[in-house]
DNA sequence: ATGGCAGAAGCATTCTGA
């Protein structure tokens, strides 16, 4: 069965109730990760999940971060283990949620939908943070191989991975979000096999998951690609096609990110 | 060097984001 898997930087999911709605009935996913939910557990609007068929796991906290896993009941996905926060290192901050799910076919595969801190600028106490979660989160992803080699390990890296992800690599070099020190995190996790799966199927430039809100960026494709799925090797071998739903982006009110998505034949 | 745009909190303005 394909299978597709979509993650999206929300930017608040009580305001974007119509841009999710719009989405869902366009992209159909049937496994969705959204980062930046902005909101607590006990004001977190299920309801739009039950109403388009979903079940949804969700961490959040007061006006910042929050993440969340959804996935269509419909396609007989089932939910056996959820884990919030990186195990073993403190975080104050909800910016991961991991799901192990089942399918019919008795498939098993984990999936995460992480939200990496930006980092504000290189040398910031918040820059430090960012590399001390990313390694943090790196041996949990370890963790989580050696339990099953299925990972799907997606969400806002916060990280453009090379040059070719930028649109003005001049502009942003050794910038937060393209500096050297970050694209080494984000190598750290291809050398534990996973792939930058959007690149299994595109080489194309000008291709990106961001764009700011300010000086008409969009209009220009003044963009990052910081939004990412990344396959552990069986489901890159599974992995049948790759996309970013730029569209979404032209929505009202729209998120500053657009939803990226794999299909998986599992 | 700073703003520009947007959301949350909360009611004026600040904090945060990328």
């Amino acid at each position: 069965m394909i299978v597709k898997v979509a993650s999206w930087n929300i930017n608040s999911l009580r305001a974007r109730q119509d841009s999710f709605q719009k989405w869902i009935s366009d992209a159909k996913p049937d496994i969705v990760g959204l980062q930046e939910t902005k909101v607590t557990d006990d004001q977190f609007p299920a309801d739009i999940f039950f109403e388009n068929g979903f079940d949804v796991f969700f961490f959040g906290q007061k006006s910042y971060n929050g993440v969340c896993i959804a996935f269509k009941k419909i396609s007989s996905i089932k939910c056996e283990n959820v884990v919030m926060n990186i195990p073993g290192w403190k975080d104050d901050q909800a910016r991961v949620i991991m799901c192990s799910l089942s399918l019919a076919n008795s498939f098993r595969f984990n999936v995460v939908s992480v939200y990496v801190p930006n980092g504000n600028s290189l040398g910031d106490p918040k820059f430090t943070y960012k590399l001390s979660f990313l390694q943090n989160l790196k041996r949990f992803t370890q963790q989580l191989l050696k339990e099953n080699e299925s990972l799907c390990l997606m969400g806002d890296f916060n990280i453009a991975p090379t040059d070719l992800d930028v649109h003005d690599p001049d502009l942003w070099r050794e910038k937060i979000l393209c500096s050297s020190k970050e694209r080494e995190c984000f190598k750290q996790f291809e050398k534990l096999f996973l792939s930058d799966s959007f690149r299994l199927k595109n080489n194309e430039p000008n291709q990106y998951s961001w764009w700011d809100y300010r000086q008409g960026a969009f209009r220009r494709n003044a963009g990052l690609r910081i939004d990412h799925i990344l396959l552990s090797k069986s489901l890159t071998d599974r992995c049948t096609e790759v996309g970013i739903s730029s569209d979404v982006r032209k929505h009202e009110k729209p998120s500053d990110h657009a939803p990226v998505w794999v299909n998986l034949d599992l």
